[in-house]
DNA sequence: CGCACCCCTGCGCATTTGCTCATGAGATTC
DNA sequence: GAATCTCATGAGCAAATGCGCAGGGGTGCG
């Protein structure tokens, strides 16, 4: 008599209710969101039992009366970036992205050593944050890396180990920082330091017998099963710490160039898509290999600086990085590449230089 | 050296603090409120312990990073009042104020059974929702009581006993409802009925003989005691049960309009501030006094229709009920009148008729 | 009119959550 | 430079919450 139509289920995904029915849920929402009642009390308020009211407040949301929103307020607009760095995690598969405010800008004449500093604590957070007492740590050496090491609190985290990932023996003046990264870090986490007692190139012959070597090859093991890594990219150019170091020369660097490749972690290059972009000098390297970083359940990169920018995204294509953190300028150069489609190996010569 | 200025301890409420640490508090409460995860898959996903994941969520709320809103959806606006029942719980100090979207008008020579019967519907749900098992339920006869019970429900709600609280033993031919209501509840609620054997006025020996009644005075006692009452109001007119049932006559009527009567319950009349307004006609009365109905715990009162606003006002001055059933029409009446001062007795002429 | 189906309700339990205490590191003050 | 204070963190526990189950009444179909 009241219903003619045949509708014994409705198959609108509850969308519409009683109104009858939804004033209680309403009502329990209410009591329960807004005044802060337990659903115990709301359900003595309301006159029903305590499963009851929680079936109410469970109908409420379902019906949509009850709307959560989590924003940022205005005062700190300027300071986080939920949006910028979850559509980071999103776009590239990343577990966490952080974003800190400032605008690290390394082609001008501005010292930017306070933007690595704001870089560095981001990033110490985030590593004292994931790191686990059982832990073994591996790093590459850096200008990112150092930020972090000075960056890092005492006490706050612990791992087990913290290893060298790449070499970094030189026979020129060239001060790499590893030794200050290593000693501080394995201070500041009470870890065990590993070195990896090695140039970062040399002939492949070389580089074969030294694997062979137990200590080293301990040192390589140890590094490829870290639990967690972090490292910055080094960009094909001749400003990058690798030329400025002379562990690369300008033919090498054209080599590089020629071959598509847009930056490196441990002195191992990649290109635009993130694929390894010379295998030859692959051969010749001293560190872990791109393929181990990419197996790696939590890698860091840290990324600062306009000229690494291009870098980093190879490295984020390449899946090289499960977590970023990276100043606001690289977050939206990232976010103005292409949004969807991955390239598919090989270069594109328009994207060069 | 950071900090020069001598404030050890915030006094600022909280509202600000470090923009990092709030960084985590609104990616935890992303997490939980947005993405539904538990605070423990928070603290997973986050790093951190899930007590942390716990407190970045409380944070994250103390400082207003979460807004939570229960709201009337459009398509039931007009169904839903959560604002006017509000306004009227607060006004009124009201456990509970159901107001049904129906406009009860009984000036004009339309048929307001179908409005009686949502108002009867949306009492008897509130009724039973407060039922308890080894409850008492008081009522006076009326035709708000009527339209009550027609609309119980069986099988919902129980209840020990129901008994009479107002006598409606009549010499004319009149008809009260009350052994409909009496029967009717008693049958859905399955409670025992207890009625009121007397007429609802006589002269005053005679009720007070009454009252010695052993059996009489039981139900008066029973009635005085009951844990929820439910009644409608009265007007002080001549188009009222009471004065169509000849239970009043035009003299009566006259003394009580200029006594400033404006209503009443179970045949004793109060004022525009809910004061008895004929305490003469009071000792006449066979009937759960005003004080007592004030003095229950749980009081309905159901008021349909434009007739009624004046007596319902008063009732609910009167502090004689702590839930209200009524129309929109009614609702908006009583919350345009004066918002925050109760009159101090007496009456006020220009508000008569 | 009987029967089956289904929704609603209340009960008991596993999970989740908020809270308190104790511990330790950093900051402040004398 | 040392004592103290404050703050944050982790463990444990009690309260609160969600979800399964079973029972009962209403509804629709036969």
């Amino acid at each position: 008599m009241t219903k003619p139509s045949p509708v014994p289920k409705a198959p609108d995904g509850d969308t519409t209710a009683a109104p009858e029915d939804l004033r209680l849920a309403l009502r329990a929402a209410t009591l329960y969101y807004l005044d802060g009642l337990t659903q115990a009390q709301v359900a003595d308020r309301l006159g029903v039992s305590r499963a009851t009211a929680g079936r109410l407040v469970a109908r409420a949301r379902t019906h949509g009366l009850v709307r959560i929103e989590v924003t940022t307020p205005p005062h700190l607009r300027d300071d986080l970036h939920a949006d910028i760095e979850h559509a980071l995690e999103k776009r590239f598969g990343l577990t966490e992205a952080v974003v800190v405010g400032v605008r690290v800008d390394d082609r001008g004449p501005v010292d930017n050593s306070a933007s690595f500093a704001v870089l560095g604590r981001a990033a110490a957070s985030l590593l004292t944050r994931r790191l686990r007492p059982a832990d073994t740590l591996g790093f590459t050496w850096g200008p990112e890396t150092i930020a972090v090491a000075q960056a890092i609190p005492s006490g706050v985290a612990t791992c087990k180990t913290i290893v060298q990932l790449d070499g970094s023996v030189t026979t020129s003046t060239y001060q790499t920082g590893t030794e200050y990264v290593l000693g501080r870090c394995a201070e500041q986490l009470q870890a065990q330091p590993v070195r990896l007692p090695t140039p970062l190139y040399a002939d492949a012959t070389t580089v074969a017998s030294m694997r062979t070597d137990s200590v080293i090859s301990r040192t390589l093991e140890l590094g490829s099963r870290a639990d967690v890594m972090m490292f910055g990219v080094g960009a094909v150019s001749s400003s990058t710490t690798l030329f400025e170091g002379s562990f690369l020369d300008t033919a090498m660097l054209d080599t590089l160039d020629e071959l598509g490749a847009v930056g490196e972690i441990g002195g191992r290059f990649f290109r635009e898509d993130g694929t390894p972009a010379h295998v030859e000098l692959e051969s010749r390297t001293m560190s872990t290999p791109l393929s181990e970083i990419a197996a790696c359940p939590s890698t860091i990169l840290v990324a600062g600086g306009a000229s690494k920018h291009r870098a980093a995204h190879g490295a984020l294509c390449g899946g090289y990085a499960t977590m970023l953190v990276c100043d606001i300028a690289c977050a939206e150069w990232l976010l103005d590449r292409s949004p969807t489609h991955p390239h598919d190996s090989g270069f594109d010569p328009t994207e060069m230089r």
